[in-house]
RNA sequence: GGGGUCGUAGCUCAAUUGGUUAGAGUACCGGACUGUCGAUCCGGUGGUUGCGGGUUCGAGCCCCGUCGACCUCGCCA
């Protein structure tokens, strides 16, 4: 070792004792007498002072710029008591060098590591090897593992085996876009990378490995977002001989044993288990943010009987009007803010957003004269609104309400800090159905995957109303975020084929994309059920980010690329060439 | 594929809304200084305003295109 000790380890107990600290030159101070080194590493700060009367060494000390990496020998020694510096665990202690060694130079980088403005994220990905010095991405980098760790250690103490599953697997046109690898043996064939290992956790149940986990990485070719990477890590679990409460009962107990590592606290369980009809109502989303209220509220009787055209008219087409109010609020939005709002709704297909301040038992809104003074007071009395209150409504379709106040749910609770962005407000929603009617193509499509099982009690629905049909499949919601999503599988082939059917999937077809798990199940599958929890997103909750760079050690760009290596790349000819591929980019 | 924000010194930002030689802080280089810890003081280097075109007597600012980053809708069974 180049070393005694790292640079956040020394304390006044050391004090006499010879010691040699490596790191990076964080800050240098220099009095052209004594020259201050702040030394850092990943473990944190000491300050060393070089004194001139070991002339060769204080000279270069003196020449020593920030990121140079050195090594220094000396004693520990105190400070006087007026010189701590309480802002450093080390701050009590100097080391006093008598013996400096740089280990290597470093170029002036662009920014550096504990400066206080953060430069733009293109910079920092650029130079991730100095961003990643930054003590609050090191941070991150010491929770993720934790997470990782800690998850490891429950699963493994609950019997459950870590498997690997393959890398290069095959292609299986559903869902996200693959991304694809040519084989070189096997001409004019690819392999596709897994967006879960979902097949292979399935096949493992039937080969009898009741209990599976793994931290598996997973790949999705599409559009990215704040949360979003086309490459990520899940936490992957399946189980056989179980039912869908022991799946979230598991998975419950992963969740106290984090928050309890990683936060200290106790978590209350059971996890509260909500349907997804009952948040689709309240929060007009299935991964409802629980923090605040801001809840939906039906206007659909007040609206159907007013002279207020867009409620009625938007009533007797089968849509909904609803509104959600925001208590104190009437004066905290201006008119121009509540156009910005509108302008915001739109965005997500409203096509407009009624208001109402709320007075003295009445409404002040551009359209309060289309609602009587009875029709006001249902409507104060329906919200339980107070004076001072803000009612924002938004009359459209179900999905289209949802989405609209959704996202104005969100959007107010933020701007008016309705919650601690620290909390972590978990819960299961349950019961999604099981399709839903694609009205462009005129057919059912499978709301999660095609191999949910039913619940059981709707399985006589299949043939007559599939849009009544529950799946037993469950999200795990927490903070707005869709943190895992799980299913009970379909073992029974009987069952399968019916879905098969529904989704216009045919016998053949079926065959050719999912033949040897179908085969696969044919040969003793017992009942099994899973969950896959999304690690990235764990650690961004955990650590209150809003961004899974973050927690990324080396993260793609929104475009997918690399800004460190500058991936993706072009390649040579001759590995085309052995590839058989010829590229044919357009223009 | 659509909508939006941004791009000025190594970095973070400014430039009186189209007007002289594009500024500041910080970093960097040089000098002074023996207890600083956002050190201080003095001096200095540093710019094809992302790139290409256009409008104009004149463009960092307006217009068109393009590249890149970010946010977002679609998409992500």
């Amino acid at each position: 070792m180049l070393r005694t000790h790292t640079c956040g380890e020394l304390r006044t107990s050391h004090i006499g004792q010879s010691v040699t600290l490596c790191g990076w030159v964080d800050t240098y101070r220099d009095f052209g007498g004594l020259v201050f080194i702040d030394l850092r590493d990943r473990y944190g700060m000491t300050q060393v002072v070089f004194n001139p009367s070991l002339a060769e060494m204080h000279a270069v000390a003196r020449s020593l710029r920030n990121e140079d990496v050195i090594r220094v020998t000396g004693e520990v020694v105190a400070r006087p008591a007026d010189m701590q510096n309480l802002k450093l665990s080390t701050g009590e202690i100097d080391l006093k060098g008598r013996q400096l060694e740089v280990l290597n130079k470093s170029k002036t980088p662009p920014f550096f590591p504990t400066q206080a403005e953060l430069p733009n994220e293109e910079l920092r990905l650029k130079y991730r090897f100095v961003d990643l010095r930054r003590p609050a991405v090191q941070q991150a980098m010491i929770l993720r593992h934790n997470l990782s760790k800690a998850t490891r250690d429950y699963f493994d103490e609950n019997g459950f085996l870590e498997i690997e599953t393959p890398m290069l697997g095959r292609s299986t046109p559903e869902g996200a876009r693959d991304y694809l690898v040519p084989s070189r043996v096997h001409e004019g064939c690819f392999y596709a990378l897994p967006q879960s290992p979902q097949i292979y956790k399935q096949i493992l149940m039937v080969a009898g490995y009741d209990r599976y986990f793994q931290l598996a990485k997973c790949f999705r070719d599409e559009d990215l977002r704040a949360d979003r990477q086309p490459e990520f890590t899940q936490i992957d679990v399946e189980m056989a001989f179980v039912q869908q409460d022991d799946i979230l009962g598991t998975i419950d107990g992963l969740m106290a044993r984090l928050v309890k590592k990683l936060r200290g606290t106790e978590l209350k369980l059971p996890l509260p288990r909500l349907t997804h009809r009952e948040v689709m109502e309240r929060f007009g989303s299935d991964k409802p943010d629980l923090r605040f209220g801001l809840e939906l509220t039906d206007l659909g009787e007040i609206a159907s009987v007013c002279d207020f055209g867009v409620f009625k008219s938007t009533i007797e087409s089968g849509g909904r009007v609803r509104g959600i109010r925001v208590p104190g609020a009437a004066e905290k939005y201006s008119r121009k803010q509540i156009d910005d709002l509108t302008e915001f709704v739109k965005q997500y297909g409203a096509r407009g957003l009624a208001f109402f301040r709320v007075k003295d038992g009445e409404l002040d809104s551009p359209i309060a004269k289309f609602f009587s003074p009875d029709h006001q007071k249902a409507i104060i009395a329906k919200l339980d609104a107070r004076p001072g209150d803000l009612i924002f409504c938004v009359a459209d379709s179900f999905k289209v309400s949802s989405a609209a106040l959704n996202a104005l749910r969100l959007r107010l609770g933020k701007e008016l800090n309705l919650f601690d962005p620290q909390e972590l407000k978990i819960a299961w929603v349950v019961d999604f159905p099981m399709f839903q009617w694609n009205d462009e193509e005129k057919r059912w499509d499978a709301e999660h995957h095609p191999f949910c099982q039913p619940v059981e009690e709707d399985i006589p629905f299949l043939d007559s109303d599939p849009g009544k049909v529950r799946a037993q499949s469950y999200d795990l919601v927490c903070n707005g975020y869709e943190a895992a999503s799980g299913s009970v599988r379909i073992h029974d082939s009987t069952v399968q084929q019916k879905i098969f059917n529904l989704l216009g999937i045919t016998n053949d077809e079926a065959e050719a994309r999912f033949g040897f798990l179908l085969e696969a199940l044919r040969y003793g599958a017992p009942p099994h059920a899973g969950v896959a929890l999304g690690l990235d997103r764990w650690v961004m909750l955990f650590l209150a980010s809003d961004n899974i760079r973050d927690v990324i050690a080396f993260p793609k760009t929104q475009k997918a690329g690399d800004m460190l290596t500058g991936a993706p790349a072009e390649v040579d000819p001759k590995q085309l060439r052995d590839l058989h591929i010829k590229v044919d980019v357009p223009r």
